[in-house]
DNA sequence: TACTTGATGTCATCGAGTGACATCGGAGGT
DNA sequence: ACCTCCGATGTCACTCGATGACATCAAGTA
């Protein structure tokens, strides 16, 4: 056993996500998250580069995933059906965890700050999109428009599953929502 | 004459712009700004809520011009028809602007922080364009699908303009985008 | 034992942002 | 012409987010 408790880290995430749910992101201080967690506000910035960090941890993941996805694709799929095999693989990510998907939706939402920080992490999906689809050897233009409007159909079928039923399957929901696209703009 | 120079706000608008593409956002601090402003620091937040605000200061014209475009559009137009004509209001306001857009797109683009801030504002034209679509008569799910679309438009046609040849005309490159979205989706 | 390593604590400091109060020129009323 | 109120700004003090420099100490290793 070390010198202190291990998993910093994840405490803290969990001590953010709970005084933001009760205080609010603007009533916590750094401060009391380290509290909680039993360290210096010092080390909260250790782990994370700011205050809004500590609730996007697992946005690299998810974002390697998607785009493994997304190059692993069959070489002949046209654009737009590499991108559902993404946005699928993606559901699978989340599929067990709608109840925090829910709780954490919740913090962000009622905080712009925190709308902020998601809405980048958005672009940077947007971004290795179109990179991963140039790869593929789709025309530059094409790869960012239709990369644009995968992240598009993304954030309307992630907020219509954690509003919806709770037994719906966030892959048919993803489904579903290309299906309305592809209606919308016929 | 009053007892200031008048104007405050734009002589703040104007040091800041140039002090972010001179120094970057992160070596320039809000004293900095005010200073060339003639100002305090004090002065500068009584007139932008924070330092990324002064250079989102259109931003609420922007959006009355494309929701009223939108909202205005013909009774039986069909969604994407309606976010087309509010593209094209929006194409107007910028038509003048080409090169003052592009110093600023730097300038935004070359900072993390100001992109998170560019993000909102364009979530927020996604809830506003949603609710008046809605407002026409639309079906929610599918007002928040073409209003999130139709902003993926937006982005990626400002980003072709700008990064595009001199000559092109904003408005054209709009139309552009929504006939490869088109084809894409087909 | 002695040395190194890594995670954390401590201390000092800068800059963003805010509240409270002071200042003073100008507009409008008398 | 005088007075009063108002609004934009200045001044001061303070909290909090964020960072650099240096100290500490348990555990692993030679």
């Amino acid at each position: 056993m070390g010198r202190w408790e291990p998993d910093a880290a994840g405490r803290l995430r969990e001590a953010a996500m709970a005084l933001y749910a009760e205080q609010g992101f603007d009533g916590t201080t750094v401060a009391d998250i380290a509290d909680r967690a039993g360290v210096t506000a010092r080390t909260f910035f250790r782990h994370f580069v700011d205050k809004r960090e500590v609730l996007f941890a697992g946005s690299e993941e998810l974002q390697r995933r998607m785009v493994d996805a997304l190059t692993g694709a069959p070489r002949d799929a046209e654009p737009m059906d590499a991108i559902t095999i993404a946005l699928l693989a993606a559901a699978e990510l989340f599929a067990d965890r709608r109840d925090h998907s829910r709780r954490r939706q919740a913090v962000i939402a009622a905080t712009p700050e925190l709308r902020e920080r998601e809405f980048i992490k958005m672009a940077s999906l947007v971004t290795a999109f179109t990179e991963a689809l140039r790869q593929r050897g789709v025309e530059p233009d094409t790869a960012s428009l239709a990369a644009e409007t995968g992240i598009a159909v993304f954030r309307v079928a992630f907020e219509r599953w954690v509003t919806g039923p709770e037994d719906a399957d966030l892959a048919d929901v993803m489904r579903g929502t290309l299906a309305d696209l592809s209606e919308l703009t016929a």
